[in-house]
DNA sequence: CGTTATGTTGATAGCCGTCAACATACGTGG
DNA sequence: CCACGTATGTTGACGGCTATCAACATAACG
């Protein structure tokens, strides 16, 4: 056996067999972790700005950021929402093209941006993962998309909390997938929710309140929402 | 030298330079050509459907695609727009996640799937390339959800038309950057332009009515479009 | 010359944004 | 422990932007 040679947190590691590193040999590992830094940044806080030179790569160990892009006067659309083993940061180009912020507290594992390109730029099979990645997030873009531009504020609300029921951790259940029922906690504010629907706040309220009562979701202080029918959801979610 | 190794229609292709061949060495352009096959699609035609395997891979020539997402009941969102040497495909799935429709009369250099994805395998160089492609499309999808969600109607016709006119041939005049006009034809029907906007097709008629009143444009039979000042046509776009 | 596709303009309605008041939870400091 | 301020969320009243419905104009085409 070699699993000796893998670094011991990496064995250890929750997102090892999910995250890029799922695409690396032994050896890769080992050159990834000797560049690797744990970060927990606090809920609220920017991890990247838009504009700015990024400085460095990251997996999303726990946690959920929000991508962001910014009007003159303010007007602001979260432009996608990125999860467990999500990786963070726009690969060759000098400048982020949005913002990075933490929505909830989230755990990185970061790599500083030179160290990395240069691994990336030795080890094919680690760019072929992220290109793959980053197809995946372009047909989530495009989804998006539909959503802004032809979807009623109902349905936007449905079709984001279906969404989040899938790729949130799920309270006290396992995350079967022919389970009809989720329960999980809400990681944005009303603000944030309306920022990502084309919304406001009050509107995304509405909406939750409508739902409530029409008993498609029960809420439970605000943030901790049960689906009963995972089916009568995407039904109201128009697709 | 070694040019004449180059396939005589590479050799003479406009494209040559500029599309994903821009990234193959003589060999595997060669490659590239025994794969190769020239298509011309009438407007209005499909290119290929939404939720069915694709079958081929393909560089635009000439013309506009327009890539779309329906709902149940009809309502069409366009997710993208591609351009003269822009590359048409998803790699790595199976089914498309969107319908590719020609808008105009478009001229296709394509690829078997099967034969492009093997080429494509044993050449890491091509595949760099088409993931640089990729991010820049993500990027590109993002600005758009920024204008969907929180655009009003008149930033929205204005931005794109901003974008057409940067990316679209122009009329009687070169393509130089720090010209502060712009003349060119306009690829799509007033219906088509609200659906890659998120308004209906009266909408953008009275905007771009609104903008011709105020001096922004200037509007002959309805399809060709000239920019006095693309400063100012930025400056109503938002940002 | 009729038919169809495309585009413009007007009248009206409705969805959602804006403004505002109020409720609740949380943290800080007295 | 309570007072206070701040952040978050709900609900109501009202208004405006854009959708809907409709009539008409123009161009394309057989």
């Amino acid at each position: 056996m070699t699993a000796q040679t893998i670094p011991d947190r990496c064995e250890t590691c929750v997102i090892r067999h999910r995250a890029i590193c799922a695409a690396l040999t032994k050896d890769e590992l080992k050159s990834m972790n000797r560049i690797a830094r744990q970060r927990i940044i606090a809920a609220g806080q920017v991890i990247s700005s838009e504009l700015e030179p990024g400085t460095a790569f990251a997996n999303i160990v726990s946690g959920v950021v929000k991508l962001t892009k910014t009007l003159a006067d303010g007007r602001q659309q979260i432009v996608g929402l990125q999860f467990t083993p999500d990786f963070l940061g726009r690969t060759f180009a000098e400048e982020n093209p949005y913002s990075a912020e933490a929505a909830t507290e989230v755990e990185l594992c970061s790599f500083p941006k030179a160290e990395f390109e240069s691994i990336l730029k030795r080890h094919p099979g680690l760019e072929h993962r992220l290109f793959a990645d980053t197809l995946n997030e372009l047909d989530a873009a495009r989804d998006w998309m539909l959503l802004l531009g032809r979807k009623t504020a109902e349905e936007k609300v449905a079709t984001f909390l279906h969404m989040l029921a899938k790729r949130v951790p799920n309270i006290g259940c396992t995350h079967s997938e022919e389970l009809n029922y989720a329960r999980f906690i809400l990681p944005l504010t009303r603000g944030e929710i309306a920022d990502y629907l084309g919304l406001t706040l009050e509107t995304v309220s509405r909406q939750m309140t409508k739902l409530k009562k029409s008993g498609v979701l029960n809420v439970i202080d605000n943030r901790d929402i049960t689906v009963p029918s995972m089916d009568a959801l995407s039904q109201v979610a128009g697709d």
